[in-house]
RNA sequence: UCCGGGGUCGUUCAAUGGUAGGACAUCGGUUUUUGGUGCCGUCUAUAGGGGUUCGAAUCCUCUCCCCGGAACCA
């Protein structure tokens, strides 16, 4: 599959281009025998989000690009952190994003073949038993510039250490009391080098294999050999494991490993404006109720966007165009946006929709015999971008809902809409001109009046008159109750808890505004669940997969109205 | 403080010794039965000093700034 060829996929940037020329390097030289093959990885700790939609499309995209797999491997190294509810998660949101994973292969599967190689590196002199403490050996790493000091244990024999791994393997021993080292260098300039924990003992209960294994590897012990054990060649991640690349290689180096060992790259991570990608601040606004779950529309976890209706493809479109390279950046989530934006706008059906409900009563409406107003069906286009999507007959009548926004008593320059004396057009209706409104004692427009011209039926004007303002609007005995959620950013900092690090500070309390009051066209509740329409002038709304007539606005349209008022 | 990685329009990604370009954002125009979309245009950048070269964003050098690295996390 190409994630960068899409009739939407708008403007193109220099995608994956750095990845490729590797993956060519590679090729030309021979290394690898010309065989692709990458992995993605997730720790099962928590929800995808846009963060890893990127590393995906890298993942994926370039192994399918170079007739090469991509294996969805489980980092599942610590028990304390990691749950099945999350690993079952993840496949749905790859595959909701268009990478079907296959079969997912698991690191703890490597478990007995890393405690194998663990045993060879021991009986070559390259590993030893530790007995300090956590904290002992954290001080005797050293520090930035300043070399650190050997454990007294560094040169014990080879078959203590032996007999010792042996003994940890069989839970004899409590947890943290003893830990595996690599035997490489403690004045190393690099920390990662600095005889790093191979293994821990942990009596955490693992959510694949149970509670056979009381010793787990760490991080840097397991990746790079099950990337080995699984034939990868290209082990691409982020750029914070730009240090452990050593580690990875030592590692390969001295281990009995046939042919051409798989290669780390690094590249920077994706960040976004106004929103976080950090687990484990993520998972605080779940806990802590700054949201209504791992899935809440305003989330930028995968089920978040889904949620959201944010399409798959745009997502896809946008990570092809930021691309991947070796600069720390932060994207604006405004780019995002345009991406969603530029896929919706082709895609979406259009739909009426009255938010904030205000009454325009046309006085010359016509009465039919029983004396009630006349009903009419005007045919609506469904969707401009895509002819394809037909027409629909929206009913009409004396009374219609108009959006409370589009009218002022009196009017500021430059506003177009209705106002006392003004004709504007009722989309795909007719043209009507107000005629004043009727207030409450406090001042609130309580209903808007006007008159009709029946010679523009339809919208146009007979005599090629124009008017400044096509308004949308639902008929009032025909309207469907509608409950709409507005979303704004979740941060209101451009850059959110970098002040602090603390992902609350920045917390827009105004991120969700609930509508219960909306009136939307019949036709409306028509659309399935999770499909986005474009309310007529409001932006792209989802309809919610479990409330029938529940709906979230997924991006507001370009408003150059706003851009105005806020200029005045 | 040591090691590593970076520094190009407001933002982001290109240009790999030969005209500094695109997108988003901005601003302006135009089309339009969505103040949407489309189309056209505008605007702004090579962190700083020195060097090599006919020619430097690119190579060398010094300085400055940013990010990452001292979990029994990943």
């Amino acid at each position: 599959m190409s994630t960068t060829e899409s009739p939407s996929a708008g403007p193109t940037g220099v995608g994956f281009d750095i990845v490729r020329d590797l993956v060519r390097a590679d090729n030309e030289a021979g290394t690898f025998g010309g065989r692709v093959q990458t992995r993605f990885p997730p720790e099962p700790n928590g929800y995808l989000h846009v963060g890893h939609a990127k590393a995906i499309c890298v993942d994926f995209g370039i192994a399918a690009e170079f007739g090469g797999v991509c294996n969805l491997r489980y980092d599942d190294t610590n028990p304390d952190t990691e749950d099945i509810e999350f690993a079952g998660s993840i496949i749905d949101d790859l595959t909701w994003l268009g990478f079907p994973p296959g079969t997912p292969l698991y690191a703890s599967d490597y478990f007995e073949q890393l405690y194998l190689w663990a045993e060879h590196l021991v009986t070559n002199g390259l590993a030893y038993v530790d007995d300090q403490d956590g904290e002992t050996i954290s001080a005797q790493r050293g520090g930035y510039g300043k070399p650190g000091t050997e454990s007294p244990h560094r040169d014990r024999p080879v078959a203590e250490s032996l007999d010792l791994l042996r003994r940890m393997r069989n839970g004899e021993f409590a947890d943290g009391s003893h830990v595996l080292r690599a035997k490489i260098d403690m004045q190393h300039e690099n920390m990662q080098l600095r005889d790093p924990v191979m293994y821990r003992i942990r009596r955490g209960h693992h959510w694949r294999t149970g509670d056979e294994w009381v010793i787990y590897p760490t991080y840097d012990w397991a990746h790079g050999q099950s990337d080995a054990i699984e034939g990868v060649t290209h082990s691409l991640c982020t750029l914070e494991f730009d240090s452990h690349r050593a580690l990875y290689d030592w590692y390969l180096e001295h281990l009995p490993l046939p042919g051409d060992q798989p290669r780390q790259t690094e590249f920077a991570r994706l960040e976004l404006t106004h929103t976080i990608t950090s687990k484990r601040r993520l998972a605080r606004l779940v806990a802590e109720g700054v949201v209504d779950g791992w899935d809440d529309p305003r989330m930028p976890t995968l089920r978040g966007l889904r949620r959201r209706g944010y399409p798959a493809e745009a997502i896809r479109a946008f990570c092809s165009y930021i691309g991947v390279a070796r600069t720390n950046s932060r994207h604006s989530i405004e780019l995002l946006e345009s991406f969603i934006r530029r896929q919706l706008n082709e895609q979406s059906l259009r739909r009426m929709a009255v938010l904030r409900p205000l009454e325009l009563v046309i006085t010359n409406w016509p009465v039919d015999a029983g004396g009630n107003p006349v009903v009419e069906f005007h045919e609506v286009v469904n969707n401009p971008e895509n002819p394809g999507d037909g027409v629909r007959m929206v009913p009409f009548s004396k009374v219609v809902y108009i959006e409370r926004d589009d009218f002022m008593e009196v009017a500021p320059p430059k506003y177009f809409r209705l106002t006392p004396g003004r004709e504007v057009r009722l989309r795909s209706a007719y043209l009507v001109t107000c005629t004043g409104c009727v207030k409450d004692a406090d001042g609130t427009v309580r209903e808007v009046h006007c008159t009709y011209d029946p010679a523009t039926f339809g919208g146009n004007a007979p005599d090629g008159r124009k008017v400044k303002s096509t308004m949308h609007w639902v008929s009032a005995d025909h309207a469907v109750d509608a409950t709409v959620a507005l979303y704004d950013r979740l941060f209101s900092a451009e850059v959110p808890g970098e002040a602090t690090g603390e992902p609350f500070d920045d917390l827009n309390p105004d991120s969700r505004e609930l509508l219960t009051d909306c009136k939307v066209e019949p036709a409306l509740a028509d659309t399935p669940a999770g499909s986005v329409v474009q309310f007529e002038r409001l932006g792209y709304f989802a309809h919610d997969p479990d409330t029938p007539m529940r709906f979230h606005r997924t991006v507001g349209l370009r408003d150059e109205w706003a851009n105005i008022q806020k200029r005045n």
